[in-house]
RNA sequence: GCGGGUAUGGUGGAAUUGGCAGACACGUUGGAUUUAGGAUCCAAUGGCCGUGAGGCUAUGCAGGUUCAAGUCCUGUUACCCGCACCA
């Protein structure tokens, strides 16, 4: 037999799947169906590397497998592919945009068709495709429709490097998440989504969901929901001044209160407060400072206090001063806080600074030398009508004391932000809207769309922050669609999420102009049933389409309220010296040349077999040769394969439990074990000295999925009849995986002293009479008392002697 | 600071959830084959002691529960990830 010549192998293949669309979903609705999908890339210039195949190997078995048992799959790619890696990499070498893409997909697409993926190409979508974008803005315009989108001026995250704005999700420890450049805060006006309408459902619905708990951790405490109350303070000045807090239960131990030097009552106050120069410069310099420094958790809590003005607290009466301080925010709740320095960490700080009385109002901690925080436990004291009552308790009851006296109510609050949704580059999804000076901003009417990006030869980021398309006169002014009269078209792009938002249910019918998806194929495909990508975009991708899929199912679009019925993540692969792979740590491992040397199936085995899916693993490039012995001595059984219809009975039970372990550990994402079961079994077929057909069948059966080519072209060397791929999954049976003897342990005092051979289903009774009449036990327990002997079925015997 | 995770041979990693730690691989060593290299095949391979049979020891560290602990409990260290003055 010549040894397997991969390459000719591989390309044969992969040529027969693309003219037979081998794997393409069908149109029969009627079949059992299953969503599979990985996170379509980003074609950037550098091409895939080895990362990129983990999770499309890992799905790819499990879409595989999915068709050899009967189900109709949809396993789909496209390209995510407007965003300023392409629009920087233009400017720079002077090419246009459009072509970078189309360059960068057609590489992408043959490395990702030489590693023969069963993806269904006939539904490859591209976001920068005007008949897919067009989808985007219709969903634009339907959000603005409903309120949802809408235009405001406010201090934003402001890229210096990329020259544009940033959601909250896109800064990173104050940098910019894509490019590490400083971020400061710039007040524009922008196009903004309000995801926060749907925070409560982003959060609830999470509890349904079967993603993995990491995930939905990270969602829980981006989403940060808590509850609390708002409570109404009286001020000296006739107005009110709002606060929120979790812990209604210590407002008798309120005993000053802050606001942001941002908040409105600070300017409104301007000419009552005595001390209004000094109030003025903290102001203007916390304007001065960005988040980042504004944030800094570890430094001294600063503030000035309002002179001539205070507030009353509401359940005591009792007069209370005012201060600004940066340490609270405009941005969360009311802005303003009542403070409890007796049980906030920071209220303590501050109050120690200024010397502000300090009231304890639960007991049980030492207020002198800290605050009393986790108080869970403590009784209220110093507090009224709470007096006694257990932190629990006392939130509830100062809750309806509020309420009964018209001061304040219950409230949920989130962390949460609307999502900042105008970008002030190039490429990118223009924005369907125009401003008219007398109707406002006006939707563009749907047969307008898609509103195509101009083609243009200068699109460099402005330093002024206006868009590029802002220069383009001619196609900035147009007349309003609701009078006629003059207006101008808004400038500014979407966000790179935008089309990522919703391209899985484009894949379920990608070729409609009538609408994004057909009802009867969103019916069908929706939701996704299995969705693996990245960690990094839990709190940006993730959870942007799920807000924007509760949207589109609320006006009646999409009919589940979910998009995705499970999650998972992988785990990045790491270059040889196991830090992150990266051009510039020279580290990055080039799936093209592994292609070259070893072959698409030795590649992707050892993307699966190199360690737990959704954990980090090192590349290592010894490691894959034994993926690669493997391939080339599943190749070589065909010199030692025997006719036979049926399992010989030395293997039965081997034969079984791969089938049986293989079946599952795709389900788990264990296709690591998985591919050391069938190594085992592999090792068992020459240790036997030989396969036959109905063993060697069936084996390739559970190998395809994993190594594709090389069972494909075994089958049709061996003449087993049609294609892998037309076969059906092998089945197991349960009490063919059992063995009818198994080796037990003779345990003595918890140590292996002996070994039995005994039948699997022999009596405890039994094994333990076998156990105490071997002989090396004998050596051990002999002159002593027995004071316990046990059998735990199918492992060990355990002597206890003294 | 808060929340989550991880820690097992020289390396990547297994361990049916409390039941023989180290499956499966890589690497290494020895052997076979080969003009040579490569490839392939066979054997050994956690550590210590022992000629040997075998014994002891071992899952970051320290305790505990149990006939039995990588797995459960208490404490502790290191590293990784997320959030970060969110009231």
């Amino acid at each position: 037999m010549a040894s397997y010549d991969f390459k000719k192998a591989e390309k044969k293949w992969q040529t027969i799947w693309e003219e037979e669309g081998t794997f393409n979903a069908k149109q029969d609705f009627s079949l059992p169906k299953f969503y599979c999908l990985v996170e379509f890339p980003y074609p950037s210039g550098q091409g895939l590397h080895v990362g990129h195949p983990r999770s499309y190997t890992a799905l790819d078995v499990v879409a595989r497998k999915k068709r050899l048992q009967g189900y109709n799959v949809l396993y789909p790619m496209g390209w995510d592919a407007f965003g300023l890696p392409t629009e920087n990499f233009a400017i720079q070498n002077k090419i246009h945009p459009e072509k970078v893409t189309r360059d960068n997909i057609a590489r992408f697409k043959e490395q990702l068709q030489s590693l023969g993926f069963s993806f269904d190409w006939s539904r490859e979508v591209n976001t920068t495709d005007p008949s897919y974008y067009k989808w985007t803005q219709w969903i634009f315009l339907k959000l603005f429709e409903k309120g949802l989108a809408y235009k405001t001026e406010m201090a934003v995250n402001w890229c210096v490097s990329c020259k544009c704005v940033l959601a909250n999700e896109e800064v990173v420890n104050g940098v910019c998440e894509r490019c590490g450049s400083e971020v400061v805060r710039k007040v524009k006006s922008q196009w903004m989504l309000k995801i926060t309408e749907y925070a409560q459902r982003l959060d609830d619905d999470l509890d349904e969901l079967d993603f993995i708990e990491r995930v939905k951790l990270q969602q829980h405490n981006w989403i940060g929901r808590s509850t609390g109350a708002e409570v109404d303070f009286a001020t000296s000045t006739g107005d009110n001044i709002k606060v929120y807090t979790t812990r209604p239960d210590t407002l008798f131990g309120a005993t000053y209160m802050v606001i942001s030097p941002e908040h409105d009552l600070v300017k409104k106050w301007a000419d009552i407060i005595e001390n209004m120069d000094e109030v003025d410069a903290y102001v203007d310099a916390a304007s001065r400072k960005s988040d980042f420094e504004r944030a800094e958790v570890n430094k001294d809590k600063t503030g000035v206090k309002l002179q001539g003005v205070f507030a009353v607290n509401p359940v005591n009466n009792e007069e209370i001063p005012i201060f600004i301080a940066d340490y609270v925010l405009v941005s969360y709740g009311t802005g303003a806080i009542m403070a409890v320095p007796g049980h906030d960490e920071r209220d303590w700080e501050f109050a120690k600074k200024f010397e502000l009385p300090i009231v304890e109002v639960v007991k049980g901690g030492d207020i002198e030398k800290e605050a009393y925080v986790d108080c869970d436990s403590g009784l209220m004291v110093n507090s009224g009508f709470l007096d006694g009552l257990n932190v629990e308790d006392a939130i509830k009851k100062m809750t309806e004391w509020l309420e009964e006296q018209g001061k304040g109510y219950a409230k949920v609050n989130f962390k949460l932000r609307d999502w900042v949704f105008s970008r002030q580059r190039y490429w990118g999804e223009p924005i369907p809207i125009v401003c008219c000076d007398k109707c406002g901003f006006v939707p563009l009417p749907e047969s307008e769309l898609p509103l195509t990006l101009p083609m243009v030869s200068s699109y460099e980021p402005t330093d002024d922050g206006e868009s590029p398309l802002a220069k383009l006169t001619d196609w900035v002014n147009t007349s309003c669609p609701k009078c006629g009269g003059p207006a101008m078209r808004e400038t500014d792009t979407m966000p790179q999420w935008a089309g990522s938002s919703w391209y899985f249910l484009r894949y379920c019918d990608p070729h409609n102009d009538e609408a994004l998806a057909s009802k009867e194929a969103l019916e069908y495909w929706t939701p996704v049933d299995w969705y693996n990508g990245g960690m990094e975009h839990t709190t940006l991708h993730l959870l942007y389409s799920r807000f924007w899929h509760k949207f589109l199912y609320d006006i009646g679009v999409v009919p589940t309220p979910e998009p995705y019925a499970k999650r998972t993540s992988h785990g990045m692969i790491l270059g040889e010296n196991g830090e992150k792979m990266s051009k510039s740590r020279g580290n990055v491992v080039n799936p093209d040349e592994i292609v070259d040397e070893y072959g698409a199936d030795t590649m992707r085995l050892y993307e699966v077999f190199i360690g737990d899916f959704e954990k980090a693993a090192p590349w290592n490039s010894s490691s894959i040769r034994g993926c690669k012995r493997f391939v080339d001595r599943v190749w070589a059984l065909q010199d030692i394969c025997l006719d036979g219809e049926n399992y010989r009975p030395q293997l039965e039970t081997d034969m079984h439990k791969t089938i049986k372990k293989v079946t599952l550990d795709i389900d788990a994402l264990k296709g690591n074990t998985a591919i050391a079961a069938m190594m085992s079994l592999t090792n068992r077929f020459y240790e036997v000295g030989s396969v036959n057909k109905a063993e060697y069948r069936d084996f390739l059966l559970v190998l395809n999925p994993f190594a594709p080519h090389l069972t494909e072209e075994v089958w049709e060397k061996m003449a087993f009849g049609g294609k892998v791929s037309q076969q059906n999954w092998p089945q197991y049976y349960e009490e063919k995986c059992l063995e009818e003897t198994i080796e037990i342990a003779v345990q003595v005092n918890g140590r292996v002293r002996s070994k039995l051979t005994v039948a699997a289903d022999i009596e405890s009774r039994d094994a333990i009479e076998l156990a105490k009449a071997d002989e090396r036990v004998g050596q051990f327990t002999a002159g002593k008392e027995i004071i316990k002997e046990l059998y735990i079925k199918g492992k060990l015997v355990n002597i206890v002697v003294k």
